[in-house]
DNA sequence: GATCCGTGTGGGAACGATGTCACAGCCCTT
DNA sequence: AAGGGCTGTGACATCGTTCCCACACGGATC
């Protein structure tokens, strides 16, 4: 059975449905649209000759006329990381679920891929735009071309522009409080950056636990580790490696995380016995492995569907003023967390 | 520092970098496009007054025009599965590295809304589609509205329109073929389906290793699981519960892999001492948990950018024969097979 | 019977970019 | 000096849709 491919004759427009219904494109328009007069037996002879030329409205000829399309561009850094899959995995419900299109792009956590992104979003005169930065430019571009846009995850233009985040110092500080209150003094941060305020509020976080466990801030023991796994597995090896290791980790995201546990089980380190482990973000693994491991967790579908809904009132209202919304975070007491070795309580 | 919103100014069209440069607009395409004549001093003095108000062209105006856009629809089944989300990271990647933009549509496993989709998609007049098919009505569709498709990771209409997959039985035989070899002699299958070709070539793939070691199929091993991660847990807990438990299972994909993980850790049987586990597609987590699972791995972010170059072949050549392109996988040998309780070698 | 209204329809001008076509210069050749 | 071949530019129709406007028709009101 082979498929039929159109190759010849080109798509059917609005004219031959109207010349196949004998009447203007004017009332074809009407009828279909809803828009306007149309007498009902029109109607139905409109649309019973749409559907036998299976025709569909070409949405750039719309979108021109209209100067407002129903696609939303959503810009995330790293398709690969569940995190960020998840989150659109939320964004493209939601924006379904509102008769959005979605146009997606990887941006790969450079500042340049984003920036092309963006232009390319400008030129197909997006509705708006939902984006985890990479940088302060691309919402002031995106501003300055009249495209509404929400920031995800990070904020850098909180104040002028519209943001979906999580209670990062909230969290981070629950989890490093844990650790203090299960006896820890020695507890290390990895972290990846401190600039954008995802890095910037879980350290702040971490260092009130800390404070409010009377506990100094060792500079040694926080690590500014690189964004991928292997670079984070390598300097856990070498702070582990060390001498007087820390007897509790803290992990800022589940990347990082993921280094810090692949380096603790090549040492052949125990977890909790020998050292305890947190982190920031829950990714599937983290409930699958021995022992489980204790964590932040973050509703990242969530966090693309609430921010979907944040564009579409924006959409709606753009002149009002800008939001930010803060969803909560709770702490999933998993096994790998303990008081540290040696310690009674 | 307030982001300036740009409310009253329309955007700039390409009659603004006309009058600004002082020539005619078919001269401003011409420059900018870089088709036609243009004297260089008037292509520099058009240059500096596009960048000048930011000019940015409208894409809607120019796929109106041009009756074909720089778009590429993709239509993937689950972005929460790391094995889609992989393939998606492929396509957005290739896709920006040959000037497509991407629009993507989780089509959650419904018909439904994959139809719902295919007609947007077909409504932004996309330059091709790449589509994990969830039923044959979807490529028929496209195929029918002139839009080029490609069929990744499982196929509806092989002969009709190109596809790119793995080698679904090769792959499955060599994990069956393993567990044959290490002795095994009630191998269970985990599979959700067996219509669409992945998995009925998975199927056969098992078949064949059975055969192959002389060994019956016993009807009783083979699980038609649902297609989540519940499901597979549910009917792993019976399987394993019940009387003359397999020696060893095989997951045909990586949901299905974590549920039958997941029961055998709740009944406390050990891996592989009390029963060995082969998956096929290899997630993260595989390679995290202890002990680690052998697996069939695929990659998924290759079976992506391979199916834009595909797409993009034939927008160049929408006459040419259908090609299905098959990549390799490989049996990754980890920790969680090994002989049967009580077997010898 | 003239006017007015409500209902329904069609004509035609946009939207922004492209590309064909005509034509204006200019230099070179015969 | 006339013609031919370049180079370079602008006018204008076009893509498919929407929507404003004009208008036609019938019935109701004065």
């Amino acid at each position: 059975m082979a498929v039929e491919r159109r190759t010849t004759a080109r798509r059917p427009t609005i004219k031959d449905v109207a010349e196949a219904a004998g009447v203007s494109r004017s009332t074809v328009s009407r009828a279909l649209t809803g828009r306007g007069y149309a007498a009902s037996d029109v109607r139905e002879r409109v649309l019973r000759a749409a559907a036998e030329l299976s025709y569909v409205p070409d949405v750039m000829a719309r979108t021109l006329k209209q100067q407002v399309s129903r696609s939303v561009g959503v810009l995330v850094s790293d398709l690969r990381n569940p995190f960020y899959a998840e989150l659109a995995a939320g964004v493209s419900r939601e924006a379904r679920e509102r008769g959005y299109t979605m146009v997606l792009a990887d941006t790969s956590l450079s500042a340049d891929a984003e920036h092309e992104a963006a232009e390319a979003l400008v030129a197909l005169r997006v509705a708006g735009v939902i984006v985890t930065p990479n940088s302060p430019a691309v919402s002031t571009y995106l501003a300055a071309h009249g495209v509404p846009v929400v920031e995800v995850d990070r904020q850098f233009a909180a104040g002028s522009t519209d943001g979906v985040v999580v209670g990062n110092r909230v969290g981070a500080r629950t989890a490093a409080a844990h650790l203090v209150e299960l006896g820890h003094r020695r507890i290390a941060l990895f972290i990846d950056e401190t600039d954008w305020t995802t890095g910037y509020e879980r350290y702040q976080g971490y260092l009130e636990a800390l404070a409010a466990g009377d506990l100094q801030v060792d500079p040694g023991l926080v690590v500014s580790s690189g964004w991928d796994v292997a670079d984070s597995r390598r300097r856990a090896l070498d702070m582990l490696r060390g001498p007087d290791r820390p007897t509790a980790v803290f992990a800022a995201n589940n990347v990082l995380a993921e280094g810090v546990w692949r380096a603790i089980h090549e040492l052949g380190l125990r977890v909790p016995a020998d050292v305890s482990l947190v982190a920031f973000d829950d990714a599937p693994w983290m409930s699958m492995v021995a022992p489980t491991v204790t964590t932040v967790s973050q509703d990242a579908f969530n966090l693309g569907a609430t921010a979907v809904r944040r564009l579409d009132e924006r959409i709606g209202m753009p002149d009002a003023d800008s939001v930010t919304t803060v969803l909560n975070v709770h702490l999933v007491r998993r096994d790998s967390t303990a008081g540290p070795p040696g310690h009674r309580r």
